[in-house]
DNA sequence: ATTTATAATTGACTTTATCAACTAAATTAT
DNA sequence: ATAATTTAGTTGATAAAGTCAATTATAAAT
């Protein structure tokens, strides 16, 4: 099996795990929702245009994402004070009561996608994959 | 870094860098497009149903994918003579040539991930990502 | 002070994905 | 054998996701 085939397998199958637990807890959300609330939730101060750059999607779909976001009730904005086109994005009561539920499903998922490894796979996973996600970054 | 965000930033980087190489080289595909040249490259008898299955997606979807590509002229059909309900899918001439020229871009895009890495890295994340992939797939 | 750049929003649009209905062939049950 | 059920693939109608260009408000640079 070839690295993009590896790369794009566990994606993909985590997705589709994720995609299914959240689908049986009517969580009614989507897969960039839960990439929103991740990130904000680590964030420290966190804007629309962080999410552009880490997500790597378009500007006008972020604006929309938060906005809908903001809508349901998960996220806060706030005008930054440094600087008053940023809009500082935080997680509310709700929002981070679902990126729990949403915490607890991946960890299930993550456990079964651990069976039987050791920590030092674990490690060494972790490790590899930093190395090349830095190799790339860099070029 | 957890898990989630090492599997999706790999996958994540993975993409743009592919999909920045093939509209340099201005291939006119897309991922699904390149996902699905591989499969039916390395499957010998695929159908239709074979690519639902192995890519998770909507057979409406890739019903619409199929036909784009056949009069992309990429790949041609073929009754199966087993079941006359399935369509055997196979690259034609200038479907190999593109993969090819895909491939060759792949091949840098890896080269540049893998540097610095160890073969003996690269064997351990290819080990482990597979044990990962086995658990999952199980559940 | 004026130009240039940045953060965010919106409108118009294209692409991608999903659901339901349908045809034809294969399989299973009666 | 034939009737009922599955399965592979196609199509229509929509919904969701993603893109491009233009706009507004603020900030930074000249």
């Amino acid at each position: 099996m070839g690295l993009r085939e590896t790369i794009f397998g566990l994606a993909q199958i985590y997705r589709g795990h994720i995609k299914t637990a959240v689908n049986a807890n009517e969580l009614g959300l989507n897969g960039m929702h839960v990439r929103c609330l991740h990130i904000i939730a680590n964030q420290s101060h966190c804007t629309a245009n962080a999410l552009v750059q880490l997500l790597g999607k378009d500007k006008a779909q972020i604006a929309r994402l938060v906005k809908d976001m903001i809508e349901k009730g998960w996220l806060v904005k706030q005008a930054s004070p440094s600087d008053k086109r940023s809009q500082i994005l935080t997680l509310s009561g709700s929002g981070l009561a679902l990126l729990q539920k949403i915490s607890q499903l991946e960890k299930e998922i993550e456990a079964s996608l651990l069976a039987g490894l050791s920590s030092q796979d674990v490690a060494d996973f972790k490790r590899i994959a930093g190395l090349m996600l830095n190799n790339l970054a860099a070029s």
